[in-house]
DNA sequence: TCTATTATAGGACATTTGTCCTCCTAATGA
DNA sequence: TCATTAGGAGGACAAATGTCCTATAATAGA
């Protein structure tokens, strides 16, 4: 649900540091609601963060959102739309401050290019990233939302985010309306 | 749907058939209802699909199942699970006949650690599959199950695969009851 | 201080979906 | 030929979910 990477951060943080191309990686601060990317834009940067939560959110047609993931500390964005040649699947905002690291295409081009080590923790978030993003479809599609709801619960307080009810609905996929009649059921059986 | 990916496979064969590892990659033949990686295993080889059709599919504790794609030409299997250190997400079945190149895991290994090109190519993959996986998600999260058996009949017609009804309702995360209800709705609409 | 806005909570009703059954048809093997 | 089985279709009822609406509390800004 809160998604981080550590060790892609690592990596990360050695190349901003060390290596020739350093000047090239900008750290930047975000507040809370400022837009990191926008759906159905072009990609022009690659943003891995520092610090601090976002949520990644698809808005549909008709309207509704759709929360995939909250990505944090070593989440990558961007490089999905890059890679695949396609516009902006979500629309990322900060919702905490937030520190990240910004790379031109033309630097990420060039580690693609020229760094195996890179692709290999590249890779290894992707995979991450899939094997997650099937599972928590699976989960959601198969058991009731109470049970979503339960799990969600969990893995908020383990984590110590707090997250408005509005947002948590977007996460599973339901209405307010749906959200709140499940927690009531669920306080009902402590 | 119908996952296929032309550039991939062409990559692949070229390996198969030219590099020195080429008497290692084997090139096996499946039929329908062939188990191809068994859910919750640890992998031992990685696959790549020449040719048919396979489903992919998870079990869930509840007895329920969802089918997050059917796989054919060109898409890969396993290698998600090798990348992240992870026990099989699904088990994937043979839904037709099916010729299926087998990499083994040293081999797989030693061309992340030394072929660039595959590592690229590999990335383009993955990148794809997250996309779809997230968008498909968002879709059947949001949208009504008609509007996603429409799409779902389009792909059909147009990738001209016959599925089982039981199949596509996993697919849909629904129960074939709803299925034949939303089947009768959309005849009546036409 | 006073309004406007935002997040939250929940009632009432309609619609959708799941569960449990039954029935039908085609294909298969004894 | 006659069960037997698997896939498909749909009725009846209960449960879950969405929609629409109202109300409250907290907060920000004039």
């Amino acid at each position: 649900m809160l998604r981080i990477n550590l060790d892609f951060l690592s990596y990360i943080e050695s190349i901003a540091h060390k290596d020739i191309i350093a000047d090239k990686i900008q750290l930047l601060q975000y507040s809370p609601k400022d837009i990191l990317l926008t759906q159905g834009e072009q990609i022009t940067k690659i943003i891995v963060i520092r610090e601090g939560i976002t949520k990644c959110y698809i808005t549909e047609e008709n309207g509704k959102e759709y929360i995939p993931e909250f990505l944090s500390r070593g989440e990558i964005m961007g490089e999905i739309e890059y890679l695949g040649k396609m516009p902006c699947l979500c629309s990322v905002e900060a919702i905490s401050y937030v520190e990240a690291y910004v790379i031109p295409l033309s630097i990420f081009d060039h580690l693609l290019k020229t760094d195996i080590t890179f692709n290999n923790v590249l890779l290894a978030v992707e995979a991450l990233r899939v094997y997650h993003t099937s599972e928590r479809a699976s989960f959601q599609q198969l058991y009731t939302v109470e049970h979503a709801l339960e799990k969600l619960l969990h893995l908020q307080e383990k984590n110590q985010v707090a997250i408005s009810k509005e947002d948590m609905a977007s996460y599973l996929g339901i209405t307010t309306r749906t959200l709140n009649r499940a927690l009531k059921k669920i306080q009902g059986e402590e």
